[in-house]
RNA sequence: CGGAGAGGUCGAGGUGAUCGCUGGUGCACGCAGGCGACUGCGUGCGCGGGAGGAAAGUCCGAGCUUCACAGGGCAGGGUGCUGGCUAACGGCCAGUCGGGGUGACUCGCAGGACAGUGCCACAGAGAACAGACCGCCCGUCGCCGCGAGGCGCGCGGGUAAGGGUGAAACGGUGCGGUAAGAGCGCACCGCCUGACCGGUGACGGUCGGGGCACGGCAAACCCCACCCGAAGCAAGACCAGACAGGGGUCGCGUGGCCCGCGCGAUGACUCCGGGUUGGUCGCUCGAGCCCACUGGCAACGGUGGGCCUAGAUGAAUGAUCGCCACCGGCGCAAGCCGGAACAGGACUCGGCUUAUCAACCUCUCCGACGG
RNA sequence: GCCCACGUAGCACAGUGGCAGUGCACUUCCUUGGUAAGGAAGGGGUCGGGAGUUCAAUUCUCCCCGUGGGCU
């Protein structure tokens, strides 16, 4: 997951939240917009508010979350994808319970 | 051996493999910009760096920055036994006094209640220049009784020892004394007070004097002593960009006020409306860390030598597997299964407080047993 | 990251150093053929938690926990 796959600017980040349409799962929730960078690579940035628990349960959701998508093939080309972490996020236990609910949204984002 | 008290140290699993992240640096390639040197972004490879003891809570103190910020006063806030340490502190060290504990030890926002004001509910006779409800004692009146004496919704007086109320009842205990009592007298304790001695001081000790007049609450107002201008790195500085101006006041500029000071009419301030989804700096060398010697009971200081140790910005340390080490359970054993906390920088330090896993060490006290 | 404010009955709020209250809601009864409205009676509280000051704390002091808001 190297930089170009990543919403990296706060400018691209809201670009997607107001024209995004939401997507949701148990645990997450996606707002999907049509990709913007050069080759129509897509990309996928992620939100963990102070809601989902103090800063290593919000870092743990952020990085188990992205080494699911690392290994597993994410981001659609031609997306832009923001995922905001519910509150439930904090309970989730390893890659594998992660994986699970990341699985069925990306079936939804990639046929969106 | 058992129980208890005080303090300190180290770590925050290690290692290997594979796949990854971050920003720094070197090289290569691609894209964009530039006449160019080159710059920015992305990708790949190499090299080295990459969270804590509390990074947390934001409870104190500072550095730093801006407010034109230098001054005086009032108001406001803070601290509150003494001495010391420190850049500073509400922190730390050493002591004093008071409470707790057999003890080691521990806890304490621990100045002033004759500078003033205020408050002490309920209960109780009486609650702050106290107070006779019951009781006790004396005298007197009446009644009963042979008498000693007894009785009284009688009267007058004495009495703060006893009962009872209360958080608290105007020194405590004992002896004497008295009609009953009372510091009325005496002894001890307490209190007040004077002198002397020790101590930098808080304070302590000794001797003498006074029968005692002094309730509690200042985390109630307050008084006294000392300290404090305000805001906070989203401070602030610079660069680039966007938009649309219009109205009000005459004075405005700190954190509340006054004085003072400064600025001001092509000016200053303020309100309404509009615009602002950038970048660079601040940003890590600092009251810094380690070692040795040294002054000090200690906190801490001095001298010399060595070291550079995260600087991100939608925000980086992760995942999987193996081995070793730690803890728990099962098992004769080999081994098997399970567990491993609290929690992550966001300008930086010094403290405090709170959360929490494990190992080790030192000193001390009490009890029992043995020598 | 920084700075504020607030936690009292099921809900919304008063209160202040001495018994914790108001409105709505709730329960029972009256009224009605029945319901609503109305009337009467009643129950319900670790005053967010823990220490401390005080004779006495919801109130004063300190430390925690939770909730909400503001600052680019």
């Amino acid at each position: 997951m190297t930089k170009s796959m990543r919403l990296r600017r706060r400018r691209e980040f809201l670009a997607v939240q107001h024209a995004g349409s939401k997507i949701g799962s148990r645990h997450f929730l996606a707002l999907v917009a049509p990709g913007t960078a050069v080759g129509s690579v897509g990309r996928v940035g992620f939100t963990v508010s102070k809601r989902v628990g103090n800063a290593v349960a919000r870092n743990r959701v952020k990085r188990l979350a992205r080494e699911w998508l690392r290994t597993h093939g994410w981001v659609p080309a031609g997306r832009d994808v923001v995922v905001i972490a519910k509150d439930s996020a904090a309970s989730l236990d390893g890659l594998a319970e992660v994986g699970a609910d990341l699985a069925r949204l990306r079936d939804r984002v990639a046929a969106w």
